[in-house]
DNA sequence: CCAATAATATACCAATAAGTATTTTTTATA
DNA sequence: TATAAAAAATACTTATTGGTATATTATTGG
């Protein structure tokens, strides 16, 4: 299945929906500066009139690109948490996930939102209010999580739910970018259970 | 003061320590492959002929910037530690560097190790081996501190130096990047004050 | 203080970059 | 199925890239 709902879309929303995820993984392997349009072209087998027929140009689809990724990866951690009924199992779902889909995540380069946080912030300008908000997104779902366990007696009462969230997204991030480098999925595996250790002891009731 | 020993140095050395500080916040900024050779040439007011005269080509320059850039933080770090007597004072130290040395780093484009890391684990292979030493070497300078920790009966015994060290070093790099792209200090200060309680909590008899 | 030498500047090159105007092909619909 | 409209391919432009050969200037040891 190359793309969802193929059957309802136009051939152009096709195609622009081709280029986007055929172009997604080499932006985020090689950087949004450094990924030229004949990689592009090479990618997709089509050529430069196409893809400016379907982009305005190189930072249009760089867009697309980032909010297709941010997406896949903000539904797969939703899908495991909505399988979840207490809040303690639905905060494991969301450690779990990078757990278990590390290597698909490395394959494609690392995190979207950090690899794009560190190239955005200083040289895309068009991209910063778009990884600020996944970051924001993402902050307010682990403090929603963590809400739901405080008002219904699984967590302590007196905890700070953004302080947790920003030392879990830390975390993850942080373990993200040590396994990376070392080649070694453990790494991030390590931080991980030192966070579920970390609710056991000062979250969980 | 531009250069350290500036005395003792040859017009030549004095060169090329002048370009690489130069240029290392232009690369830690934009990274290393968007960073041109005019961008180089602007920022150190030197033409390209004296450029390529003192390094082989701008690779090799990357690399000494690299170098450069991650012995400065690491020089930091320990002078920060041998200021201190106790295991737990030397920890809480690397910690506090963070905090207090944030905003220079913020200012010349964020931590080199993350962002060179993030940049040469897909697409600059010259640089990986380099960016995985420093990274061995930070863990290997945590653990030790730990060590001396539990050696000395500051520290409990049964503890992993290794995942400690790891978690930390993860905490540390993900708090830098959410600072950097939320534009508030302050996220890293939380994750660092978390890292604090942990270490009271966990690590501390 | 004057050569020999080292460092820097100048002027150039081929390759590649992003982007565009125009033509050809494909798609959808009447 | 013929045709209008949309999509894709071709061929091109201008600017910039990293890099080099050569000329000029500055440094340094005798």
């Amino acid at each position: 299945m190359q793309s969802e709902n193929s059957d309802i879309m136009s051939k152009a929303e096709q195609t622009r929906q081709f280029i986007i995820e055929k172009t997604a993984p080499i932006f985020n392997k090689k950087g949004y500066f450094a990924t030229s349009l004949s990689d592009i072209t090479t990618a997709t087998g089509l050529t430069k009139g196409s893809i400016y027929g379907n982009f305005k140009d190189k930072d249009d689809l760089a867009l697309h690109v980032y909010s297709y990724q941010s997406k896949k990866i903000a539904d797969g951690v939703d899908q495991h948490i909505t399988q979840q009924r207490t809040a303690l199992k639905k905060l494991f779902a969301v450690f779990d996930f990078y757990k278990e889909n590390f290597k698909n995540i490395a394959a494609s380069g690392g995190c979207p939102l950090m690899n794009t946080a560190i190239e955005a912030d200083d040289s895309l300008p068009f991209l910063l209010p778009k990884v600020r908000r996944s970051f924001t997104l993402w902050k307010q779902r682990l403090i929603s999580i963590l809400e739901e366990g405080v008002n219904n007696g699984e967590f302590k009462e007196h905890i700070s739910t953004e302080h947790f969230a920003l030392t879990f997204m830390a975390m993850i991030e942080g373990g993200i970018l040590l396994s990376k480098i070392s080649g070694r999925g453990k790494d991030l595996a390590i931080v991980l259970d030192n966070m579920k250790e970390m609710v056991d002891r000062e979250i969980k009731i």
